[in-house]
DNA sequence: CCCGTGTCGTTCAACTTTCTACTACACTGG
DNA sequence: CCAGTGTAGTAGAAAGTTGAACGACACGGG
């Protein structure tokens, strides 16, 4: 039996409904976001992202391509950003000494003290946008679902 | 009492697994899907959002301000991905009879066509990538906890 | 040792999104 | 009927992202 249309297994109604409740509610989310941290510490969401994972590494380092894969970004969006950022002073870039090909991205002083400043209004944004709209069952639902799309494999 | 660091109400080590969980599921979802309609259709993400909405309006005719929010981006992006989707015959602009300001876009047979060729490959991706790895109940608790987030007043 | 293959990060150009300003029209109150 | 104010959509430049190609280095097999 040939692929028809009529084989395509559409979403039932009910799934629709939530997939667009979470695909309008990511999007509102985002923006949110974006906006109260670009308003209140002049940073844009992506860079804020690329602090967190740096403050959180050994010595405040990560190889670019480490940060792309957590981050989810290509490398070579990485390699604007991390460059406008250390344009800006908050990170560095350093050779890495155990891989002739690698480089170490290092948050700066400059950008720990930027991402401590930061940090507050952020979550505070968080929690009212969501964390706390939702109990924390809710919270963690969501959680555990987002946990379960598939980890792309051929990524660029 | 002033507002020092020490009263931030941060998120919990919990709150924050599953927020940092969502975050890197949106990351990896939008890009899934992303790759397969420009792969498979030659579509970006945006614009096939941009062709359900109208496949779905009243005479596949939307007000442009109102596909913008509905998608949730700004009217300015909206302009030039209709404009962009104009050049290449998915949808027509006319001007709208009730309101002089106004401008409708309206999906053409060809963006209809288009849609229709599209729709079971990203389909298949929202159930690849999500839906057939939850259980309905997950599904549901995810939309919920989705539709909490504060619709964003201030939007540009 | 060195070749083939693969990874790392960057570059450049094309494309998309944002930001700001602007024109045209709508609507309300005097 | 006509300010004043607000909304709809656009334009253009600036900023950010993508995708392909590239040089440099890594690494295993012959």
């Amino acid at each position: 039996m040939s692929v028809t249309e009529t084989d395509v297994r559409w979403l039932t109604a009910e799934q629709q409904q939530w997939w667009r409740s979470y695909l309008q509610g990511t999007a509102r989310l985002t923006e949110a976001l974006s906006r109260q941290l670009e308003t209140d510490s002049g940073l844009s969401l992506n860079e804020y992202e690329v602090m967190v994972r740096l403050s959180e590494a050994e010595g405040r380092t990560m190889r670019m391509a480490e940060l792309a894969s957590s981050l989810v970004h290509s490398r070579s969006r990485v390699t604007h950003t991390v460059a406008r950022m250390e344009r800006r002073g908050l990170v560095e870039r350093r050779a890495c000494a155990s891989d002739g090909r690698g480089i170490n991205a290092v948050l700066t002083d400059q950008g720990m003290a930027a991402l401590v400043e930061a940090a507050p209004g952020h979550v505070r944004a968080v929690r009212e946008h969501l964390v706390d709209r939702l109990t924390d069952d809710q919270m963690r639902a969501l959680g555990e679902a987002m946990q379960h799309v598939a980890p792309d494999v051929d990524a660029v």
